[in-house]
DNA sequence: GGAACAAGACACCATATGGTGTCGCATTCG
DNA sequence: CGAATGCGACACCATATGGTGTCTTGTTCC
């Protein structure tokens, strides 16, 4: 079982979340004709998105529907509001950072 | 300049943030005898955080002091805070998952 | 000054990843 | 029925990734 974290990390599978968000569901063939890749990469895309959860699939016919389910987005949504508390210190780390950057 | 998604898609890495997130700042032999991998590794992943700047360093004599700097963590969090209206799905979906592992 | 330690740089390796093309099996449609 | 479509399953390939060990440089400390 694929991990969450992993699966979004990719810009393309990112992007067909968002466009599975806007859809009720799609065929495979309706999203490749979107994307500037094969059709096998964009299955084994989707492949990744639902052992991670993120997508399910229904067979209507000679075609497979897919559709979102955002409910795994949720742990990742936890681990990051555990550092909100953190973005506060944004100024004093961005000064940290420019000095960084002249060392580098 | 790697990408924020990418950077924290690692276990390693996320632990080496909550490890940051917990001390004012580290260096780096202190992290590494906190990890089963070895220096050398460690240091690459703190190269990966830092280069998506989540990471700051300060020299402090022979040793790299790191520091944590959650500022870029907020691009994640408004990306998935988009689908929070997905979330109350969540029950429907999960129906819809199961009629998946089936067919799987 | 010389030993010991911290850490970056580099060479190297196994495996994961993202992409391709092709094949084969259902399913639809003329 | 037969042609065409949709898509999963492979086989394959180039490159990225995560790990190792070794070398070197800089710094501390006796």
């Amino acid at each position: 079982m694929g991990d969450v974290y992993g699966a979004v990390a990719d810009p393309t599978r990112r992007q067909l979340i968002r466009l599975l968000a806007e859809t009720y569901e799609l065929p495979l063939h309706e999203m490749t004709s979107r994307f500037p890749v094969g059709r096998t990469a964009v299955s084994k895309h989707l492949a990744i998105l639902r052992s991670a959860g993120l997508v399910t699939v229904r067979k209507s016919g000679r075609e497979s529907r897919y559709h979102l389910n955002a409910a795994p987005l949720r742990e990742i949504q936890e681990w990051v509001s555990f550092y909100d508390r953190f973005w506060t210190e944004q100024i004093t780390n961005l000064k940290n950072l420019l000095e960084d950057e002249e060392n580098t």
